[in-house]
DNA sequence: GTAGATATACTCGGATACGAGATGTCCGAGTGCGAACGG
DNA sequence: CCGTTCGCACTCGGACATCTCGTATCCGAGTATATCTAC
């Protein structure tokens, strides 16, 4: 049980986009570099991302990759379901219909008690994605991070842009 | 990012052997009899639940496995970790410190605000399962599951015993 | 000098290999039970 | 008839295949830009 790395770069990819002036896209290859991480892998979960409308894709030359709604908008929450997919990570499989002493299946229209814990749980930790925006973590990294390399992070942006 | 099966059998396993008379053990075989499941598979599970001490094997014959402590001092989480391995669902690989702007590992003691937020996350889930004791679940299915059920589950289970 | 058409280079997008971890199976190590034997 | 010994059948335990899903890559589809030409 084990969550894609594709959610932690999209997630730092995230706010990296953030830094962007209004209208222009990075692409594919600028941010993995900016990264150290795999262009064309890098490239299909940015394309994840797209689909699901996290992001927004800007094709052509000069094109790239743009947030598509503001970070205040956009959660932890919909950058990790648009990478693993909104599916449950307990699915239960209804073992208590199998075996010699099965349920029949017309009384099983409500999900049994242990998936009905596993689903309280998950939603708790869903719930906590949901409440972190992209926006938290922008701040978080404005006052966390060492000024200097925000400034040098700034500085390698534009100077990709100008090219 | 999905879960093991193992953990929904090993709940349904736990619930089974808290049916057991005092003392006596259920082996691998039975149980999985008992789910219709393929019984090798399952017998690598109980073997996981033994390891983690959340059930006791008893070898040689008429042996099997048993609850090794009260159903109210074992938890849902403790059945998960005996299946998954108690490890991070989301783990950082520090991509903070890749790239040509990358931070300098020394600044990097704290985990970062993505990881801390994910790890939040987890913590609540992790407890939504901790707060869930084997106990309420015997008792949920006591009030949950037909009567008649109940009957024949404990009936075939003592059959099984008698031979 | 300016407007339009065209060619071009750059971008994303989905189809395609590869590998690790989960799934599933088997045979050997260890142990309690019961039969057999002797007293 | 009872106690002891020995063999055996039954059990778990870890080592061994198979398969699905996550990882990684490449080439084709589509678009904005820049150039070139004609007016």
């Amino acid at each position: 049980m084990k969550m894609s790395d594709g959610v932690e770069w999209a997630a730092h990819t995230c706010i990296l986009l953030s830094f962007l002036p209004e209208g222009r896209g990075l692409n594919a290859p600028t941010i993995a570099e900016y990264h150290d991480l795999p262009p064309a892998y890098m490239a299909k979960h940015l394309q994840a991302l797209a689909k699901d409308g996290v992001i927004t894709s800007i094709r052509g030359a000069g094109g790239g990759y743009r947030l598509s709604k503001s970070p205040a908008e956009t959660t932890l929450w919909d950058i990790t379901r648009a990478i693993e997919g909104g599916g449950q990570i307990f699915r239960c499989s209804e073992i208590r219909q199998n075996g010699p002493c099965g349920a029949p299946k017309k009384d099983c229209k409500r999900p049994c008690d242990i998936a009905s814990a596993f689903l309280r749980a998950e939603t708790a930790w869903r719930d906590h994605l949901k409440a972190v925006s992209l926006l938290d973590l922008i701040k978080a990294y404005q006052v966390n991070a060492d000024p200097k390399r925000v400034a040098d992070s700034h500085a390698w942006l534009e100077a990709k842009l100008r090219k």
